[in-house]
DNA sequence: TAGTTGTGTAACCGATTGGTTGTGAGTAGG
DNA sequence: CCTACTCACAACCAATCGGTTACACAACTA
């Protein structure tokens, strides 16, 4: 057992089978429960099922109780932290790739400006 | 071996271990060579290694050879793909729980605090 | 009541993961 | 040359993953 196992590291992991990301899909277009889930998977409903425990883990999804059926619900809270890491990080990247192209842009700048006065 | 193993499956779970988190934020600093990668985590040079393997595979990032090292370069490109898609449903779950404005504002918040808060 | 349907749990399996140790190739410098 | 350093590869290991089958249980239905 992992020790921590932090939340990004639950919805990256989460986010990382194909699977899992077909069934978010599919939820995204509404609710549904398992066997409505697993209907276009070539899998049986215990493994969809295992799907969706590793996504409510994630908190990726919930799940209420009306009579017979469990319906999953999107719980895109948990996604902000994903998209967050990724947006910083992507964030510092560009930020060097436009520094990098600011630099260029002043050294053409330079040289242009610069052609017939310095030399 | 898996069959396909599509990108998008490479991506996220490279980003699902939070030492190679961890490496992708220090190298968002500047590049840098595997010891240099390892020294501040506690574990050996090969399974920093196998790290960068991963990483590589997804594409996140990328190496060249300068004589005795071999430096870590930064690759965006790919994570593209991953923020593409967890956008593009996040707006359809936002518009759904209509709560886009509260999620830019945490953004914003999380991305000005700094890592940490984001569990 | 009995039978069917929807779902979860448990045990099992092969493949993968994330770490280790040991070793060796390639390069730099004495 | 020899030594030191950086890095990768191979073999091994325990744990996890993604799937299966078998079964249990609660809730509808006839």
């Amino acid at each position: 057992m992992t020790v921590v196992e932090d939340d990004l590291s639950l919805v990256f992991s989460a986010l990382a089978d194909p699977t899992r990301r077909a069934i978010l899909e599919r939820l995204a277009r509404g609710d549904a429960t398992v066997n409505q889930l697993a209907e276009p998977f070539a899998m049986t409903q215990q493994a969809v099922s295992k799907h969706l425990k590793v996504l409510e883990r994630a908190r990726l999804i919930s799940r209420t109780r009306t009579g017979q059926s469990r319906p999953c619900v999107l719980e895109p809270v948990c996604l902000d932290a994903a998209v967050g890491w990724i947006e910083r990080h992507r964030q510092v990247w560009t930020d060097r790739h436009d520094r990098l192209d600011a630099h260029l842009a002043a050294l053409r700048a330079a040289r242009d400006q610069g052609e017939g006065t310095t030399r």
